[in-house]
DNA sequence: ATATTCCATCGCGCAATCCG
DNA sequence: CGGATTGCGCGATGGAATAT
């Protein structure tokens, strides 16, 4: 609680010193921990002068703050913000939010809903009537890191797993089963899409099941987040007449097959499977589980690591988990359409292009 | 029973340091 | 002075406890 406490206090005067750096402003905190009401409560109010304009914040601190949270917590703070208007206090009041970082779903809510906001990234929101201030400033480094994390490690798994089987309702067991990740894991990243507001849900306790509503923005913040990854470690090599690269995915097929690795085609060729686009391609890009039996595979394909003029690409996998096969379609194993379209995207030259047309084909219903 | 939260452990990324 | 290397701290992870 203590440590609660603490970052309270660094969150106000974070706020204290963003108002007073404006220019013509100022402000003091006047009360904090306020009871309102009946039953209402502020962390604390902030009498503020900006552009000769007198306001009154409202405010109410939180670790972090997503679409969920914002909706719960609004109309809580409006109530507050009508029972001090008849309190006899003529400045304007703005309800307002302070939080470590603020996800960009809900600073949209907050602008569309006139609520003020401040994190510690410096971004600040007061929709005042006469005095109106938006400093958009990019979410702080940890801030960002954490709103992204779902797109990262385990997490993805599930999430691929759950874009997959957008129809589907979901259990947390189910999903865990399905992708292979815990329990634990596969409950934080439904917890997580249901703070972004991107699930329905359904029932409560174990018999609790989710299904993916938000599809379309779910795939934008992935694609922005892969777009700004650098691409994952390529390994190239050269296999001594693989000029066709269907030919050669078969071929592989057989290695990996006689060296019992799992293996994923993605890139341009798989792509050109769920949505043709490209008619000659002749670069083979793959994930294949990485250890001893990698270097197998490869022996038997007889490929040999090339600067230049390379045919094969390997795409460096940690463990048998990253090599995530979709679909086996006329004797090879292809990534999910999803990951596929990821792999893309970090590519570069012409397979943004394909990207888009796979997303149209296959990824946009 | 399953879902969620908590916590100890593990792994990774970053930064200060050392070496060429 | 630039680049690799090791040490450190934070966050992800999944098992265990707890809630529903």
């Amino acid at each position: 609680m203590a440590e609660f406490e603490n970052s309270e206090r660094e969150l106000l005067d974070a706020l204290l010193e963003a108002l007073l750096a404006l220019p013509q402003a100022h402000a003091q905190i006047e009360q904090s921990e306020v009871k309102i009401g009946p039953r209402g409560e502020a962390d604390a109010l902030i009498g503020a002068f900006i552009n000769r304009q007198p306001l009154l914040l409202l405010v109410e601190i939180k670790a972090q703050l997503f679409p969920r949270d914002v909706r719960e917590a609004i109309w809580q703070l409006r109530n507050n913000q009508a029972h001090l208007s008849n309190s006899g206090d003529d400045r304007e009041i703005i309800p307002f939010f302070v939080a470590r970082a603020i996800s960009p779903g809900a600073r949209e809510i907050f602008r569309e809903e006139r609520v003020g906001y401040f994190d510690l990234g410096g971004s600040l929101y007061i929709p005042g009537k006469k005095a109106f201030i938006f400093l958009d400033k990019p979410a702080p480094k940890k801030g960002t890191k954490k709103f992204d994390s779902i797109f990262q490690g385990q997490k993805a798994r599930a999430l691929q797993e759950i874009y997959e089987r957008r129809q589907d309702w979901l259990g947390v067991k189910d999903l865990a089963d399905a992708s292979g990740v815990s329990p634990a894991t596969a409950s934080e990243t439904l917890t997580e899409l249901e703070r972004r507001e991107w699930v329905d849900v359904q029932g409560a306790g174990p018999s609790k099941q989710r299904r993916l509503r938000a599809a379309r923005p779910l795939l934008e913040a992935w694609t922005s987040y892969a777009s700004d990854q650098k691409a994952p470690t390529v390994r190239r090599y050269y296999v001594p007449k693989g000029s066709d690269a269907l030919e050669l995915a078969l071929r592989l097929d057989q290695a990996c097959d006689e060296a019992t690795a799992a293996y994923a085609v993605t890139g341009e060729v798989a792509a050109q499977i769920y949505a043709p686009y490209l008619s000659s391609i002749s670069q083979l890009r793959c994930r294949i589980e990485p250890g001893q039996k990698l270097i197998e595979a490869l022996l038997n394909l007889d490929a040999r690591p090339v600067a230049e003029g390379w045919n094969l690409g390997i795409i460096e996998a940690k463990s048998r988990r990253d090599v995530a096969v979709g679909q086996r379609i006329d004797g090879v194993c292809y990534a999910p359409p999803l990951q596929v379209y990821l792999d893309l995207l970090q590519a570069s030259g012409r397979s943004r292009e394909m990207a888009m047309h796979l997303r149209s084909e296959c990824l946009d219903k």
